[in-house]
DNA sequence: GGCGGGCGCTACAGAAAATGTAGTAACGGA
DNA sequence: TCCGTTACTACATTTTCTGTAGCGCCCGCC
Protein backbone atom coordinates (compact mmCIF):
# COMPACT_ATOMS: atom_id res chain seq x y z
CA UNK A 1 0.00 0.00 0.00
CA UNK A 2 1.75 3.11 -1.09
CA UNK A 3 1.17 6.43 1.09
CA UNK A 4 1.23 9.60 -0.37
CA UNK A 5 1.42 13.44 1.35
CA UNK A 6 -1.99 14.90 1.31
CA UNK A 7 -2.24 18.73 0.53
CA UNK A 8 1.97 18.90 -0.29
CA UNK A 9 4.47 17.60 -2.79
CA UNK A 10 7.29 19.21 -0.92
CA UNK A 11 7.92 16.54 2.15
CA UNK A 12 8.48 19.69 4.18
CA UNK A 13 8.16 18.43 7.79
CA UNK A 14 5.72 21.42 8.08
CA UNK A 15 3.56 20.80 5.39
CA UNK A 16 3.57 16.95 6.92
CA UNK A 17 2.73 18.37 10.44
CA UNK A 18 0.04 20.85 8.80
CA UNK A 19 -1.72 18.15 6.36
CA UNK A 20 -1.41 15.47 9.34
CA UNK A 21 -3.30 18.32 11.98
CA UNK A 22 -5.23 18.92 9.47
CA UNK A 23 -7.45 15.97 8.85
CA UNK A 24 -10.98 15.96 10.80
CA UNK A 25 -10.99 14.88 14.14
CA UNK A 26 -7.14 14.56 14.84
CA UNK A 27 -6.75 17.89 16.48
CA UNK A 28 -9.45 16.74 18.57
CA UNK A 29 -8.67 13.18 19.51
CA UNK A 30 -4.74 14.69 20.67
CA UNK A 31 -6.62 17.66 22.61
CA UNK A 32 -8.44 14.49 24.66
CA UNK A 33 -5.86 12.68 25.31
CA UNK A 34 -3.88 16.07 27.05
CA UNK A 35 -4.53 15.05 30.50
CA UNK A 36 -4.88 10.82 31.01
CA UNK A 37 -5.13 7.78 28.49
CA UNK A 38 -8.72 6.91 27.15
CA UNK A 39 -10.01 3.87 26.01
CA UNK A 40 -10.95 3.37 21.99
CA UNK A 41 -14.55 3.74 23.26
CA UNK A 42 -14.08 6.36 25.59
CA UNK A 43 -12.01 8.22 22.75
CA UNK A 44 -14.77 7.99 20.19
CA UNK A 45 -17.63 8.79 22.58
CA UNK A 46 -15.81 12.20 24.05
CA UNK A 47 -15.74 13.55 20.53
CA UNK A 48 -18.50 11.53 18.74
CA UNK A 49 -17.00 10.41 15.67
CA UNK A 50 -17.47 6.93 13.90
CA UNK A 51 -14.96 4.05 14.54
CA UNK A 52 -13.73 4.00 11.04
CA UNK A 53 -12.51 7.38 11.64
CA UNK A 54 -11.25 6.81 15.27
CA UNK A 55 -9.46 4.19 14.06
CA UNK A 56 -7.89 5.67 11.09
CA UNK A 57 -7.10 8.65 12.49
CA UNK A 58 -5.27 6.86 15.84
CA UNK A 59 -3.61 4.26 13.19
CA UNK A 60 -2.29 7.46 11.43
CA UNK A 61 -1.50 9.24 15.32
CA UNK A 62 0.34 6.19 15.96
CA UNK A 63 2.33 6.23 12.49
CA UNK A 64 3.75 9.62 13.37
CA UNK A 65 4.87 8.39 16.90
CA UNK A 66 2.49 11.14 18.41
CA UNK A 67 0.51 8.72 20.36
CA UNK A 68 0.73 5.14 21.35
CA UNK A 69 -1.40 2.46 22.77
CA UNK A 70 -0.94 0.83 26.27
CA UNK A 71 -2.51 -2.35 27.18
CA UNK A 72 -3.27 -1.58 30.77
CA UNK A 73 -4.15 1.92 30.37
CA UNK A 74 -5.52 2.92 26.42
CA UNK A 75 -4.86 5.31 23.95
CA UNK A 76 -1.94 8.19 25.52
CA UNK A 77 -0.13 10.67 23.96
CA UNK A 78 3.72 9.62 23.56
CA UNK A 79 6.58 12.06 24.76
CA UNK A 80 6.71 13.48 21.12
CA UNK A 81 2.98 13.95 21.42
CA UNK A 82 3.19 15.71 24.60
CA UNK A 83 5.61 18.00 23.44
CA UNK A 84 3.00 18.89 20.07
CA UNK A 85 0.29 19.58 22.91
CA UNK A 86 2.03 21.99 24.76
CA UNK A 87 2.59 23.64 21.91
CA UNK A 88 -0.94 23.70 21.62
CA UNK A 89 -2.08 24.99 25.11
CA UNK A 90 -2.08 28.35 24.63
CA UNK A 91 -4.60 28.04 22.59
CA UNK A 92 -7.33 27.06 24.99
CA UNK A 93 -6.64 30.38 26.78
CA UNK A 94 -6.44 32.33 23.30
CA UNK A 95 -10.31 30.81 22.17
CA UNK A 96 -11.85 32.56 25.08
CA UNK A 97 -10.57 35.66 23.93
CA UNK A 98 -11.17 34.80 19.76
CA UNK A 99 -14.85 33.79 20.72
CA UNK A 100 -15.32 37.17 22.50
CA UNK A 101 -13.81 39.22 19.51
CA UNK A 102 -16.24 37.36 16.84
CA UNK B 1 -29.35 28.53 6.45
CA UNK B 2 -28.42 27.05 9.34
CA UNK B 3 -24.78 26.77 11.10
CA UNK B 4 -23.98 23.50 12.75
CA UNK B 5 -21.29 23.35 14.40
CA UNK B 6 -19.05 20.27 13.69
CA UNK B 7 -17.41 17.86 16.13
CA UNK B 8 -18.88 19.22 19.49
CA UNK B 9 -22.05 20.42 20.77
CA UNK B 10 -21.14 21.99 23.55
CA UNK B 11 -20.40 25.24 21.77
CA UNK B 12 -17.43 25.92 24.13
CA UNK B 13 -14.28 27.91 22.11
CA UNK B 14 -11.68 25.60 22.46
CA UNK B 15 -13.95 22.86 20.65
CA UNK B 16 -14.96 25.32 18.00
CA UNK B 17 -11.67 26.06 17.02
CA UNK B 18 -10.42 22.79 16.90
CA UNK B 19 -12.85 21.94 14.63
CA UNK B 20 -12.08 25.20 12.12
CA UNK B 21 -8.70 24.37 12.50
CA UNK B 22 -9.00 20.82 11.71
CA UNK B 23 -10.53 21.42 8.21
CA UNK B 24 -8.74 20.31 5.64
CA UNK B 25 -6.58 23.02 4.22
CA UNK B 26 -7.39 25.81 7.24
CA UNK B 27 -4.55 25.88 9.06
CA UNK B 28 -2.08 25.43 5.36
CA UNK B 29 -3.84 28.72 4.55
CA UNK B 30 -3.31 30.47 7.33
CA UNK B 31 0.63 29.36 7.14
CA UNK B 32 0.64 30.72 3.35
CA UNK B 33 -0.69 33.82 4.80
CA UNK B 34 2.20 33.95 7.49
CA UNK B 35 4.04 36.04 5.61
CA UNK B 36 2.62 38.47 3.04
CA UNK B 37 -1.11 38.73 1.59
CA UNK B 38 -1.88 36.63 -1.05
CA UNK B 39 -4.71 36.66 -4.08
CA UNK B 40 -7.10 34.38 -4.39
CA UNK B 41 -5.34 32.26 -7.48
CA UNK B 42 -2.14 32.57 -5.97
CA UNK B 43 -3.18 30.93 -2.59
CA UNK B 44 -4.95 28.14 -4.95
CA UNK B 45 -1.83 27.60 -6.40
CA UNK B 46 0.08 27.67 -3.34
CA UNK B 47 -1.67 24.79 -1.11
CA UNK B 48 -2.82 23.02 -4.17
CA UNK B 49 -6.77 22.87 -3.69
CA UNK B 50 -9.64 23.23 -5.69
CA UNK B 51 -11.56 26.86 -6.16
CA UNK B 52 -14.16 25.62 -4.46
CA UNK B 53 -12.53 24.41 -1.34
CA UNK B 54 -10.45 27.35 -1.16
CA UNK B 55 -13.19 29.77 -1.31
CA UNK B 56 -15.21 27.98 0.87
CA UNK B 57 -12.28 27.84 3.48
CA UNK B 58 -11.47 31.47 2.94
CA UNK B 59 -14.96 32.08 3.74
CA UNK B 60 -14.94 30.68 7.10
CA UNK B 61 -12.03 32.45 8.38
CA UNK B 62 -13.13 35.44 6.82
CA UNK B 63 -16.21 34.70 9.33
CA UNK B 64 -14.16 34.00 12.03
CA UNK B 65 -12.12 37.36 11.97
CA UNK B 66 -8.93 35.45 11.54
CA UNK B 67 -8.65 36.42 7.43
CA UNK B 68 -9.72 39.54 5.53
CA UNK B 69 -10.12 40.52 1.73
CA UNK B 70 -8.16 43.70 1.46
CA UNK B 71 -8.96 44.91 -2.26
CA UNK B 72 -5.51 46.29 -3.06
CA UNK B 73 -3.23 43.30 -1.65
CA UNK B 74 -5.50 40.17 -1.21
CA UNK B 75 -6.04 37.82 1.72
CA UNK B 76 -4.28 38.51 4.76
CA UNK B 77 -4.36 37.53 8.18
CA UNK B 78 -6.58 40.05 10.74
CA UNK B 79 -4.86 41.22 13.99
CA UNK B 80 -7.04 38.33 15.66
CA UNK B 81 -5.27 36.03 12.94
CA UNK B 82 -2.07 37.29 13.41
CA UNK B 83 -2.24 36.13 17.22
CA UNK B 84 -3.42 32.91 16.11
CA UNK B 85 -0.69 32.31 14.03
CA UNK B 86 2.01 33.33 16.62
CA UNK B 87 0.75 30.08 18.65
CA UNK B 88 1.53 28.30 15.72
CA UNK B 89 5.34 29.36 14.50
CA UNK B 90 6.84 27.00 17.06
CA UNK B 91 5.58 24.48 14.81
CA UNK B 92 7.44 25.29 12.55
CA UNK B 93 10.71 24.03 14.23
CA UNK B 94 9.33 21.30 15.83
CA UNK B 95 8.11 19.93 13.13
CA UNK B 96 11.93 19.62 11.81
CA UNK B 97 12.81 17.56 14.98
CA UNK B 98 9.77 15.69 14.63
CA UNK B 99 10.89 14.56 11.37
CA UNK B 100 13.83 13.12 12.36
CA UNK B 101 12.35 11.05 15.41
CA UNK B 102 10.08 9.13 12.99
C1' DG C 1 -15.57 50.79 -28.67
C1' DG C 2 -14.21 46.67 -27.86
C1' DC C 3 -10.41 43.33 -26.76
C1' DG C 4 -7.44 41.06 -23.50
C1' DG C 5 -6.03 40.05 -18.97
C1' DG C 6 -6.50 39.80 -14.12
C1' DC C 7 -9.64 39.66 -10.27
C1' DG C 8 -12.88 36.92 -6.97
C1' DC C 9 -15.87 33.48 -7.30
C1' DT C 10 -19.42 29.66 -8.98
C1' DA C 11 -21.42 25.22 -11.36
C1' DC C 12 -21.28 20.65 -11.73
C1' DA C 13 -20.08 15.80 -12.45
C1' DG C 14 -17.21 12.32 -10.68
C1' DA C 15 -14.14 10.65 -6.95
C1' DA C 16 -12.91 10.26 -2.24
C1' DA C 17 -13.82 10.43 2.64
C1' DA C 18 -16.93 10.28 6.73
C1' DT C 19 -21.02 8.50 8.96
C1' DG C 20 -23.94 5.19 11.30
C1' DT C 21 -24.90 0.72 12.37
C1' DA C 22 -23.81 -3.77 12.88
C1' DG C 23 -20.72 -7.18 13.80
C1' DT C 24 -16.06 -9.84 14.55
C1' DA C 25 -12.42 -11.89 17.32
C1' DA C 26 -9.85 -12.17 21.63
C1' DC C 27 -9.55 -12.14 26.48
C1' DG C 28 -10.99 -12.60 31.52
C1' DG C 29 -14.09 -13.47 35.19
C1' DA C 30 -18.37 -15.79 37.33
C1' DT D 1 -20.88 -21.53 29.36
C1' DC D 2 -22.21 -17.14 29.17
C1' DC D 3 -21.27 -12.22 29.97
C1' DG D 4 -18.74 -8.17 29.64
C1' DT D 5 -14.99 -5.64 27.86
C1' DT D 6 -11.39 -4.86 24.73
C1' DA D 7 -9.82 -3.09 19.92
C1' DC D 8 -11.23 -3.02 15.56
C1' DT D 9 -13.74 -4.03 10.76
C1' DA D 10 -17.62 -4.23 6.95
C1' DC D 11 -20.51 -1.83 4.28
C1' DA D 12 -24.29 0.98 2.47
C1' DT D 13 -25.50 5.84 2.78
C1' DT D 14 -24.36 10.58 3.05
C1' DT D 15 -21.24 14.30 2.90
C1' DT D 16 -17.21 16.49 1.25
C1' DC D 17 -13.54 17.38 -2.08
C1' DT D 18 -11.58 17.53 -6.68
C1' DG D 19 -10.91 19.04 -11.34
C1' DT D 20 -12.40 21.63 -14.95
C1' DA D 21 -14.87 25.04 -17.06
C1' DG D 22 -16.74 29.39 -17.00
C1' DC D 23 -19.15 33.89 -15.13
C1' DG D 24 -19.26 38.85 -14.20
C1' DC D 25 -16.53 42.73 -13.13
C1' DC D 26 -13.00 46.13 -13.75
C1' DC D 27 -8.98 48.33 -16.01
C1' DG D 28 -5.70 49.51 -19.41
C1' DC D 29 -4.85 49.65 -24.38
C1' DC D 30 -5.26 50.64 -29.24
Amino acid sequence: MVKRVRGSRTGRPIMVLLDLLGRRWVLRIVWELREEPRRFRELQDLIGASPTIVNGRLAELREAKLVELDADSGYRLTALGKELLRLFLPLHAWSEKWAKAT
